[in-house]
Formats: C-alpha cells, structure tokens, sequence
RNA sequence: GGCGCGUUCGUCUAGUGGUCAAGGACGCCGCCCUCUCAAGGCGGAGAUCACGGGUUCGACCCCCGUACGCGCUACCA
C-alpha cells in the first residue's frame, strides 16, 4: 500500500563534486518531499571502485547542506534503513542476487570481458538491430557451473531477461512510456569484485528504504524496464517514477564540464548565494505558472509540483543567474551584509586595515545597486580601500584640461573647511567653488572623481567623498594633481 | 544502427480546443531621471507555436507521419 507520506531520495555517486543538475535533482526531490510532509533521503551509489574519489562524500554532503538541503536520512544525519552508502551494503545485494539466482530470474555468466567484447563487434558487423548478450551463460550445465566455480573463475550474475509483455512505465512527467522487453538486455547485476551494479542496488535499496517516489534524471529512463522487471521478479511494489528534463550546454548537449562551470562549488567560489543558485536552478525546468521570478528556498517547497516539471531540457544561462544573485543580494539585510563583506576584505589584499561595521554599511549602501557579486564591493570600488594609482585614461581626456589643476586646487582649499564630512557639506562646498570660479559644477566634479577615485564611474561624488572623509579627499586630490599634471 | 524522450521569442518559460493576430522574465535597444556608472520608470525589437498531414465549426493545445535534437545502448552511475 502506498504510504501516507512520501520517502524519496537523492542518489549521487560521489565523483568528487556535486553537479548542477545533481543539485537540481536533488532541489526536485528536496521540495518534493517537504510540499507533501515527507521524507527526504540521501543515499550514496558508490558500487563503482574505479571511480572512488577520497574525501567524494563529505564534499557532496558539505555542498549540498550549503546550499541548505539538508537530508532527513543519510550518512550523516542517520535514520532506521541504513547503511545509506552502498559499499557498506553489499551482503544485502548478494542475498537479494541468491534470491534472483534462486528463483531463475538471474543466472552466474562466466564470460570473459574479451568474448564480450568479440560477441559486441560480430553483432555490430552483422547490423543486427540490438547488440546484446547471447544467454552464452544461461545454457551451461550445472557440472560446468560447478567446475568454473571450483577453479575460481570471476563470474558476474545477470539478470534473466525473458520474453513476456510490454513493460509500462507511468512517468508522472512524461506519462505513459512503453518498452518491449526484447529490446532490454540481460543486465548484469553484480559484477565480478562481488559490487552490484547501480540497477540492482537501486532497487534493492528503493525498495528496503521504502521509497515512494523515484524523481531522477531523463539518462535513467532507458534503463527503467529493467529495474521494473527486477520489481517484479522480486515481487515488489513498483514506485512511482518521474523522470527529470537534463540540463544542457548552449549547444544543447548535456551539460558538461568542458563548457563552462558545472561544479555547484565553483558557483559558490565564484560568490554566487546559495539563494539565487536554488532559485535559478528551480526554474530550469519547473515554473508555478505565475510570473514570480524570486523564490526563497520555503517558498518553493510550498509551492512546488512534479506535475508542472517540464518535459524538455534546458539550457544553464548564466545571465538569468547573474540576475537573481543581483536580486537576491539586494534582498539581504544591512547586518548580512556587513558581516559577509567583513569575511569578503578579511580575504582580500586589504585585510590589513580593519574596516568598522559602520564604514562597511556606507560602502555597501553606496555600491549595493552596482554590484551583482559580494566581492564586487571590493573589485569595482576599490578606491574605498585604497587610493588609486592609476587614473582612466579615457576619463582623463576628456576630463582633465591645462586648467583642472588650479580649479582643483581652489577645491581642496575650500574642502579644507569642511567640518563634518558630510556630503551636503561637500556639495555645499563644490558649488561654492565653482560659483567663485565661475565655471559649471561638471567641470570640477569629473576631474574631481577621475582624482579621487580613478575612474569614471560610480556612486554620487558627495557620497563618495563622505565615506573617504576630508582629509582623504584632499590627499587624493593633491595627488592626482601631482600625476596627472 | 536499435530503443526511448523531446521540439512556444536568443535563453528560461505561461499556455491543457475558442478569451492568443501567443503573456511574463533574463538579455538586447531606445527614452526619462542624472555629476558618472548603476538602479528605477516608461517604451521597443524579438516566436508564421519544428515541418507536413489529419480530427474538429474552430488547434500552440488531440491523432498520425517527417525532420531535427538529446538520452540510453558497459562488469559507469
């Protein structure tokens, strides 16, 4: 019977980083869960010991919890259907593949990769439709069994694939699909080091942590009829299936490492939030059917269903990435904010100083509607760190006449008596200058910001000057007349 | 090759037989604002709904075919 709540799980196999579309996957089944109070597990697939990767694991789970899906079951958090790391697990695959062998629904094959290999080329010459393995196996007596198992020779056990009716899946994303069991070949199941293959061991594993529903990528739903076949032959209940649209490159392949970043910590590093790298990926592939672009992480569990997943694949565009980190930068709070660029300079070149609360505040609320990333604050407004040393060429030209120098200095005579470094009191003053000197305010402003900060662009200049302070200003600005004369 | 899945603006998508001569968002362009750069406001370009047949009074929506793309086709997951 089906239970009252859903138990699904996130299976990746811990190559060393977690994947975008691993961690879409994983959003999927994470928002799956907490819309319909269930349970959602995490479970790691590492049968395959040519691709072990120290320290794989803890990596996975580390990104995963950063970006705030946290697993109710796993190997960390625990929970009653453990191990949930398939190595771990192994005398359970062997029973379950005795039981198999037991009933006829699977059988030991003795072949060596080379005969494989020949019998793959010959079907290939032969354009037969299908390449797959001919039952060699199945036909050995029980004498010869008993001889290759005496002599020791490596065998793998294969499931025993029979002729029979159409198998159906109900995909809840792509409804009904049908396969006919003469195209599914005889899988193996364990293979020679005793490990099981991800068929077996999958569906063992849904079927003993009692999972309800099996949301996993669209490369798994060729490989389905034979896990519904294991189901059956096992006599087990068959869950539900939703097969997730892959995620592409701009060509439209398969997202891949050689275009560009797939890595979620290469995002993270790169200073993308968790918040807009969730959201982002939400959206690739599911949308509630309104016009909200902005969702946390709570809002998405509310309002999330398989049913409104989308069948096609999409394309990772980082623009549209880019944009939410905007948004959902903007969206956090002067203390989150100042506490994030304390740890953003404390890992900077200008970590020596060590910036007040209150002057951070000032910098991020002057940059805060120029910045897409955290360590932007630094990179495009470098000049509340330091004072520039090189000054945009362009803006030069156009700004800094034979002039600029004796105006700039009648500034900075009058800046002198600035009191309380504020801005009014700096515009207040700029204005006077200009009025004394009979030439309009642009004239003294844009040399003035070429002078203080080095380029030409940038927040108000009476901003700008207010969070310098008097005495930087004019340092600066004697300065810049000294370089730039 | 076989099997399977898919196909709405450049991209992410809304759309479940008439309200769609297709709506929103990112990006792009223009105008306004303005000391600059952004942000913001306003506006614009951008999709013969892959193509061809049906079904229907009527199709982006249903059916069939074709094309193209993608996935799988391992003792990898």
């Amino acid at each position: 019977m089906i239970n009252e709540f859903p138990r699904v799980r996130f299976a990746p196999s811990p190559t060393g980083y977690l994947h975008v579309g691993g961690l879409r996957t994983a959003l999927y089944n994470y928002l799956f869960a907490k819309k319909n109070k269930g349970i959602f597990i995490l479970r790691i697939e590492d049968t395959d010991r040519n691709r072990f990767v120290e320290g794989a694991v803890d990596n996975l789970i580390d990104t995963l919890n950063w970006a705030g899906l946290m697993a109710d079951e796993g190997p960390k958090s625990g929970g009653e259907y453990g191990p949930y790391i398939q190595s771990k697990r192994l005398d359970i695959y062997q029973k379950y593949a005795n039981e198999l062998l037991g009933k006829g629904h699977a059988y030991r094959c003795f072949c060596t990769s080379e005969r494989l290999g020949n019998l793959r080329e010959e079907q290939k010459k032969l354009k037969l439709p299908q390449a797959k393995y001919d039952k060699h196996c199945l036909n050995l007596s029980k004498d010869e069994i008993n001889k290759y198992l005496e002599n020791k020779i490596p065998f793998t056990i294969r499931l025993n694939v029979k002729p029979g009716n159409k198998i159906i899946i109900d995909d809840i994303i792509r409804g009904r699909v049908e396969f006919d069991p003469s195209t599914v070949d005889d899988q193996v199941l364990i293979k020679s080091d005793g490990y099981p293959t991800y068929h077996l061991a999958n569906v063992v594993d849904d079927h003993l942590m009692k999972i309800t529903h099996v949301i996993r990528g669209e490369e798994w739903l060729s490989s389905t009829p034979k896990h519904v076949l294991l189901y059956n032959y096992f006599e087990w209940e068959i869950p539900a299936f939703a097969h997730l649209p892959l995620l592409l490159n701009s060509d439209g392949s398969k997202l891949s490492k050689r275009q560009g970043d797939v890595a979620v910590e290469d995002y993270r590093t790169k200073g993308y939030l968790k918040e807009a790298l969730i959201n982002f990926v939400a959206l690739l592939g599911w949308s509630a059917g309104d016009n909200q672009e902005l969702y946390y992480l709570n809002e998405l569990a509310e309002k999330f269903s398989l049913e409104r997943v989308q069948k096609s694949g999409s394309i990772f565009n980082i623009d549209k990435l880019n944009w939410l980190n905007f948004e959902h930068l903007r969206k956090k709070t002067d203390a989150e904010l100042v506490s994030m660029l304390k740890d953003e300079v404390s890992k900077s070149e200008y970590d020596a100083v060590d910036y007040s609360d209150e002057y951070l505040l000032k910098v991020i609320h002057a940059m805060i509607e120029r910045v897409n990333f955290l360590s932007e604050f630094i990179t495009k407004s470098f000049y509340f760190f330091i004072a520039p040393t090189e000054f945009e060429e362009t803006s030069r030209l156009k700004n800094w006449k034979p002039e600029t120098p004796n105006h700039l200095q009648r500034l900075c005579d009058n800046f002198e008596n600035v009191l309380n470094n504020t801005k009014e009191e700096f515009e207040v003053s700029l204005a006077k200058t200009s009025e004394e000197l009979g030439i309009g305010k642009g004239k003294l402003i844009h040399p003035l910001r070429l002078a203080v900060s080095g380029v030409s662009g940038g927040p108000g200049i009476y901003e700008i000057l207010e969070i310098i302070g008097k005495e930087e200003t004019v340092n600066r600005i004697k300065s810049a007349i000294e370089k730039l004369s």
